[in-house]
DNA sequence: ATGAAGAGTGACAACCATTGTCAAAATGAT
DNA sequence: ATCATTTTGACAATGGTTGTCACTCTTCAT
């Protein structure tokens, strides 16, 4: 969700970047280091927690996968389909996750900042709820 | 940020819980449970860290207190003047804070939900910057 | 007041996500 | 193939947060 992304620097293709690469494709939903690393591990394409850590982490600097924090504090990650700016609606209970685009949000925040002075501004937002698959076996 | 407060439940006076009350009426900006600790014991009021984590925990699902986490995972806590929902513009830098209210966005986040079916929706929104002193001496 | 019942406290251990370390392995260019 | 450089991974270390549990303090009825 923030802005900021490097330069992308030069990386070397490796067999556990591809690894955690396919996994994230094939996940619809935002999901932790811990998690991805499990979920490799049970496919047999085993990688190091640490490097799923700083692939991850990489991925995020590079603006190639969404970071939210759950409201333990525990980061997620997901593979975006849309490109630009974009925020999510997330089941609180299976992660079901919807992409929404807010421009109205993003002219209210430019606004607020600039009416008190703040420069150099981001933000988050996250939508938080039941999807209706959940809500329905509530 | 989040909606959820539970019906108070009954809670006794102590010297440790008044303690943590006149620190965070005293400290404008957001604070974690560590820096409040730290803040007691250097003023000589001295609580146990499990006691201040828990006073706050209580506190925020109160109501009594406003929660957002940092970028690096980290709960900090503010006592906030206005009692209704609101959002917060952030000095990534200082802390420093103000409290803004968006009843657009809130319509907004309402609808999208709706559109795709969620309920039970929650949303967290904070806009992070620098502010305009600490902007000046950068 | 006084005492009983139970909420609250604190020192410490336990947790757990995340980051640091560093020698060994893999990659890309020559 | 060779070498300079990047990447990896097992493990230690960090740091915020929660769990534990015997002891203490509030509260309230007597």
């Amino acid at each position: 969700m923030s802005l900021q992304q490097q330069p992308a620097k030069e990386q070397r293709r490796t067999r556990q970047r591809a690894a955690v690469d396919e996994v994230l494709e094939e996940t619809e939903d935002f999901i932790s280091a811990q998690d991805l690393h499990a979920a490799l591990r049970s496919r047999g394409m085993s990688v190091g927690l640490a490097t799923v850590y700083r692939t991850l982490q990489t991925l995020a600097d590079n603006g190639q996968v969404d970071v939210l924090h759950t409201s333990s504090g525990e980061a997620a990650y997901r593979r975006c389909a849309r490109d630009e700016h974009h925020h999510h609606l997330v089941c609180r209970s299976c992660k079901a996750t919807v992409e929404v685009a807010g421009p109205a949000v993003e002219r209210w925040t430019r606004s607020v900042a600039k009416e008190h002075g703040y420069v150099d501004v981001a933000h988050t937002l996250e939508i938080f709820g039941l999807c209706p698959r959940c809500a329905a076996q509530a």
